[in-house]
RNA sequence: GGGCAAUUAGCUCAGCUGGUUCAGAGCACCUCGUUUACACCGAGGGGGUCGGGGGUUCGAACCCCUCAUUGCCCACCA
C-alpha cells in the first residue's frame, strides 16, 4: 500500500498552511454575507507563547473555522500590544545588562532603544500562532502603537477631556525617600516588623473630654484632619458632630463616621492622616477632608512639622512620643507586629505619597455596562457566573488613574506653558495645544514654550478601544469595516483581566460606538500542571509549546488542550492528552486508509447489512451533528469535540466501517462506496474546526480539489429530521452482537467459526439489524424460533432470549450460577419498581409519563424473570 | 475579613427543568487477542453508599440549612 500506516502531521500541517495563505481564505473583506469576528486579546509584543495562549487561541481558531464552514464572513483579527510596563521594564534590564541606565538616557534615547528591541522580538509571538493552525486575517494585523491606533487614543484622551471625564487629580504612590522616585508595586517589598501601637488622648474642643487613638505611626499627628469612628459604635455616640483638638499643634479637626473603623481594633478610633496612608487618603475623598502633606521629598518633616521641621520621621517618631508622654497625651505603648513597605532597590522604608496624577471619571462610563451585562443580557459571559465579579467591580469602582510615569507609551498630549499647575492644554497636536495656549495664555507663546506631560497612558487606555480601532473607528466613525464587523460577536479571555480589560472594553464600547463591543465573552481556565500548579516559567513546569507541537502534531496538542477545558475550569494539563490526540489522528487515517484501498465494483448488488448501516450512520451522524450544535451553542467545545471523538472512533470506525468492510480481497458495490465517501466527508467537515490539518489533508486525498473545494471553505453540513427508531433498533441489535462476543470469548469459541443462533422475541423488535448481526457475529444464520432450545448457551437483551446450540459440552453448574444471579438481581430489582408502584402517594403524585415508565419496568423485570425460571427448568 | 466557585470512579470532568438507563464519559486499570485499516489497535471486564450531617418531597447527585475541605477574586487593618 502506498500510503504509510502512521500519519505524519510534520510532514503536512506546514503544506496546508502555505495552502491556505496562498489562496487567501483567512482573509476577509466586508461583503453580502453575515459577518462573524473575533478580536484576538492582543499578546504582549516581546511576548513568548505559553500554553494559556495556546489555549486561547486554539478556542478562537475553532470558533472562527466554525464560523467560515457555516457560510458567515468569518474575520479573526490579529495583533499585539505594547504592554508599556512590562516591556520598558525589559528594556531596562537589557540596558543594564550593558552597563547603561535608564535615568542616564533622555526620553528620545530611551525610546529608540525600545523601537529596537521591539523590531528585534515584536510579532514573534504571531509566527508561533502560525504553527497552531490560527487562521487569522493577518493582512490586518494591528499594533497598539501603530500610527492610527496611537491617533486613536490621542483623540478619545482629547474628546474625553473636552467632555470634562478627564482630570487632574491627586493619588497615593510609593515613594521611596532616599531614591527620591516613585516605585510600582511589584518594586515594594513587605516585611513583618516589630512596632508600637501608640494611645493617644486627643481633647474633645470645648470639654475636658478627652478620646484615646491608636496609631503605629504618632509622628503624622500633625498632618492629621479628622478623628473617625464608627457609626454604631455606642461607646462613642456623646461624640457625633463634635470636634478635637490635635495634640501639640492644638489644631481643631472634626470626628467623622464611617463604617471602614474596626471596632475591635485599638480604641475603635481613628485617626485620619489623609497625605500619608491610602486608607486615610480614601476616607479623605470621601468625607471631603483638607490634606496636609508634612513630608518633605526625603522624608524629613517639612514646616507643618513646626519644631521638628527638617529632621527625619524616625527621629521625630521617638522625640514626639517623649514631648506627648511629658504632655500628658500618651496613654500607653503596645507591642504590635506590623507589614512595612520597603524599596526593592534602596531598602528605604516606603512612604504613601500624594502625587499629581490623570484620572477618568467611572460614573458615566460604568451605567451603560452594567445595564448591558445584568439587565439587558446584551453581553452574555460564559460561564455565567464572573457577571457577580463584574457587578462588584463596577459597583465598587473608583476612578481610573490613567498616567503613569513611564515612557514607553503614549504620552499625555497635555501641554504646559507656564509654571502653575493649571496653564496646560490639552490637545490633538502641539501646533493645535499651541494655538488653544495662547487663548488662555497672556504671553505670547511659541513652540519652544510647551512641554508636553512626561506621562504615558496606562495600557488598558489603548487596548479598551481595541475592537473598535482595528476597525479604525475612533478615527472615521463612519467607515464601511466597522460599520461591518462591529460589534464583534465573541471574546475569549482570561478571567484575569476582566477588569483591566473585558469591562473597559464594554465601557469604551458604549462611549464610543454607543453599542456592545462582542455579544458573548468566553472565560477560558487557567493552564496548570498535573499537581494544580499553575504553569510557569520559573518552576520550570511549563512544556514548550512549539516542541509539543513537533511531537504530536498542531492537532494532536489542540485536541489535548481541548478535550479538558470545559468554559472557565482550570485546565489540568497532561500531555497524555496530546498523546489520545495524536492516536486519534492515526485512527482516522487509517480508517481512511481502508477506504481508500477498497477496489470498487459497478456490478455486484449491495449488501442488505450496508443498505441498513448506511440508513443506521445517516441518522446516527444526524443525531451527533444536533449534540455538537447544543455543546458549540453553549461554548462547551470539550464536550463538542468528545461527541465527535466518539462518532468517528467508535460509531463509524468501529460500527459502521464494520458493517460494510466486504471480505477479504473482494470488492465494494459502488453505492456503498459512495455512500462511505459521503460519510467520510461529513466526517471531515465536523472535526475541521478542532483538527484542520489533518482533515484538510485527508479531505484532498479523497479526491483533487480545486482551490474553492477545500475543506476549510466547505459547507457545514445541514441538519435533517432524524429516524429515532432505528438508531434504537442499532441499539438492541449492538447488545446482541456483544452478547455473542462475549459468549465466543468464554467458550473460546473462534471468530472465525462460524455459529449459529435463534431466538425468542418477547420484545417485538424489528428484525431489521439481522443481516448486520449475522455479519458482525460471524453467523452461519439467525433463526425466529418458537420455543428455547434444549442444552444450548444463552443470553438475554431485555426480555429477549438468545441460544446458541453448543458443538462441545456445556458447564451445567456454571449456566446455573449465572441464570440464578441474573434472577436474584432482576427479582431484586423488581421489588423496588413495585415498591414505588405500591405507594399511593407516588401514584397519586407522579406525572403520566413517569408512572408509565416504572409501569414498563415492571412488566420487562416480570417477562425477564418468567424466561429465566424456564431457563433454569430445562437445566433440572 | 468580604465575595464567588467547587467537592460525583484511580485521574480529569458531564449530569441542563428533582422522575427515561438500580449514577455517565474520556483516560488509566485488568483479561484475552499479531482476524488481511489501525498494538498510536481490537474484543471483553472491574470500579462510585455523588465531601459529612440534618431537612423539604411520593421521589434528591440536583432544592433548603449546617459543618468541613479546596481554589479564585477583592480588601487587608490604624
Amino acid at each position: 500500500m502506498s500510503i504509510p500506516t502512521k500519519y505524519n502531521p510534520q510532514a503536512v500541517e506546514q503544506k496546508w498552511y502555505q495552502y491556505w495563505m496562498e489562496h487567501n481564505y483567512f482573509h476577509s473583506v466586508p461583503n453580502e454575507k453575515k459577518p462573524y469576528t473575533i478580536v484576538i486579546p492582543p499578546p504582549n509584543v516581546t511576548g513568548v507563547l505559553h500554553m494559556g495562549h495556546m489555549l486561547n487561541n486554539t478556542i478562537q481558531d475553532v470558533l472562527i473555522r466554525q464560523a467560515r464552514l457555516k457560510g458567515l464572513n468569518a474575520c479573526w483579527v490579529p495583533g499585539t500590544d505594547h504592554a508599556s510596563i512590562a516591556t520598558e521594564a525589559k528594556v531596562v534590564a537589557k540596558l543594564k545588562n550593558e552597563g547603561i541606565e535608564k535615568e542616564s538616557l533622555t526620553r528620545d534615547e530611551f525610546l529608540k532603544h525600545a523601537w529596537d528591541w521591539t523590531g528585534k522580538h515584536g510579532g514573534l509571538i504571531l509566527e508561533q500562532l502560525k504553527k497552531l493552525g490560527a487562521s487569522c486575517d493577518w493582512e490586518r494585523t494591528k499594533f497598539t502603537m501603530d500610527k492610527e491606533l496611537s491617533e486613536s487614543v490621542i483623540k478619545v484622551f482629547v474628546d474625553l477631556y473636552r467632555k470634562g471625564q478627564i482630570y487632574k487629580g491627586f493619588r497615593m504612590v510609593n515613594w521611596d525617600p532616599e531614591a527620591k522616585t516613585t516605585l510600582s508595586d511589584e518594586e515594594v517589598i513587605y516585611e513583618e516588623k516589630q512596632g508600637n501601637l501608640y494611645y493617644l488622648k486627643y481633647q474633645v474642643e470645648g470639654s475636658n473630654d478627652f478620646v484615646t487613638i491608636a496609631t503605629t505611626r504618632p509622628e503624622t499627628i500633625l498632618g492629621d484632619t479628622a478623628v473617625c469612628i464608627h457609626p454604631n459604635d455606642e461607646r462613642y455616640h456623646h461624640l457625633k458632630g463634635k470636634k478635637v483638638m490635635v495634640p501639640i499643634c492644638n489644631r481643631v479637626i472634626p470626628i467623622i463616621e464611617d463604617e471602614y473603623v474596626d471596632m475591635e481594633f485599638g480604641t475603635g478610633c481613628l485617626k485620619v492622616t489623609p497625605a500619608h496612608d491610602i486608607n486615610d487618603k480614601m476616607l479623605g475623598e470621601k468625607h471631603q477632608l483638607e490634606i496636609i502633606d508634612i513630608f518633605n521629598d526625603d522624608a524629613t518633616l517639612n514646616h507643618f512639622g513646626l519644631h521638628y521641621q527638617g529632621l527625619d520621621r524616625f527621629a521625630v517618631r521617638t522625640a514626639i512620643t517623649k514631648e506627648l508622654e511629658e504632655k500628658g497625651y500618651l496613654q500607653k505603648i503596645e507591642k504590635h507586629l506590623q507589614r512595612v513597605g520597603t524599596s526593592e532597590r534602596t531598602k528605604a522604608v516606603i512612604e504613601p505619597r500624594i502625587s499629581a496624577q490623570w484620572f477618568l471619571k467611572m460614573e458615566d462610563l460604568i451605567k451603560p455596562a452594567l445595564k448591558a451585562v445584568l439587565e439587558d443580557e446584551e453581553i452574555q459571559f460564559f460561564p455565567k457566573h464572573y457577571v457577580n465579579t463584574y457587578r462588584h467591580w463596577l459597583e465598587n469602582i473608583r476612578d481610573w488613574n490613567i498616567s503613569r510615569q513611564l515612557w514607553w507609551g503614549h504620552q499625555i498630549p497635555a501641554y504646559y506653558f507656564g509654571d502653575g499647575e493649571t496653564d496646560f492644554v490639552v490637545a490633538e497636536s502641539k501646533e493645535e495645544a499651541l494655538i488653544l495656549a495662547n487663548e488662555k495664555s497672556t504671553e505670547k507663546l511659541t513652540l519652544a514654550d510647551l512641554r508636553q506631560d512626561e506621562d504615558a497612558l496606562d495600557t488598558w487606555f489603548s487596548s479598551w478601544l481595541w475592537p473598535i480601532s482595528v476597525f479604525d473607528g475612533i478615527r472615521n466613525p463612519n467607515n464601511e469595516e466597522i460599520n461591518y464587523y462591529y460589534p464583534t460577536n465573541d471574546l475569549v479571555t482570561g478571567p484575569d483581566i476582566i477588569f483591566f480589560w473585558v469591562a473597559r472594553m464594554i465601557f469604551a464600547g458604549y462611549e464610543f460606538r454607543n453599542e456592545r463591543p462582542f455579544k458573548n465573552v468566553y472565560f477560558t481556565g487557567i493552564v496548570r500542571d498535573k499537581q494544580r500548579r499553575k504553569m510557569s516559567k520559573s518552576l520550570g513546569n511549563s512544556p514548550e509549546p512549539l516542541d509539543l507541537i513537533d511531537k504530536y502534531g498542531a492537532d494532536g496538542v489542540r485536541v489535548g488542550l481541548l478535550l479538558s477545558s470545559a468554559a472557565g475550569n482550570d485546565l489540568l494539563f497532561d500531555e497524555d492528552l496530546c498523546e489520545q490526540g495524536r492516536n486519534f489522528s492515526t485512527k482516522i487515517w487509517n480508517a481512511f486508509r481502508l477506504v481508500q484501498g477498497w477496489e470498487i465494483s459497478e456490478i455486484i448488488e449491495q449488501p442488505e447489512a450496508s443498505k441498513i448501516a448506511i440508513e443506521w450512520y445517516q441518522n446516527k451522524f444526524q443525531q451527533v451533528l444536533e449534540e455538537v450544535e447544543k455543546s458549540f451553542e453553549n461554548y462547551r467545545l470539550s464536550e463538542a469535540l468528545m461527541s465527535i471523538y466518539k462518532l468517528i472512533w467508535d460509531d463509524f470506525s468501529s460500527w459502521y466501517l464494520e458493517m460494510i468492510k466486504p471480505s477479504f480481497g473482494q470488492p465494494i458495490d459502488q453505492k456503498t462506496y459512495d455512500a462511505t465517501i459521503a460519510f467520510f466527508e461529513s466526517n471531515l467537515k465536523l472535526l475541521h474546526p478542532y483538527m484542520p490539518f489533518l482533515t484538510e489533508e485527508i479531505w484532498q486525498h479523497i479526491k483533487v480539489r480545486t482551490p474553492q473545494e477545500a475543506l476549510i471553505i466547505a459547507n457545514y453540513p445541514t441538519k435533517e429530521v432524524i429516524n429515532q427508531q432505528i438508531i434504537t433498533d442499532f441499539e438492541m441489535a449492538a447488545e446482541v452482537i456483544s452478547g455473542i462476543r462475549t459468549i465466543r470469548k468464554d467458550k473460546n469459541i473462534p471468530f472465525k467459526e462460524s455459529i449459529e443462533i435463534s431466538y425468542l422475541n418477547h420484545e417485538k423488535t424489528s428484525d431489521k439489524f439481522n443481516p448486520v448481526i449475522i455479519k458482525m457475529g460471524n453467523l452461519a444464520g439467525i433463526i425466529k424460533g418458537k420455543s428455547k432450545v434444549e442444552g444450548a448457551l444463552s443470553f438475554r437483551v431485555k426480555s429477549n432470549e438468545y441460544f446458541i446450540p453448543l458443538t462441545g459440552s456445556i458447564d451445567i453448574a456454571s449456566e446455573i450460577e449465572k441464570l440464578t444471579q441474573e434472577l436474584i438481581y432482576t427479582e431484586g430489582f423488581l421489588k423496588s419498581v413495585q415498591a414505588k408502584l405500591t405507594n399511593e402517594r407516588f401514584v397519586n403524585n407522579a406525572p403520566e409519563k413517569v408512572l408509565e415508565i416504572e409501569r414498563k419496568k415492571e412488566a420487562d423485570a416480570l417477562a425477564k424473570i418468567e424466561t429465566i425460571h424456564t431457563s433454569l427448568k430445562a437445566f433440572q
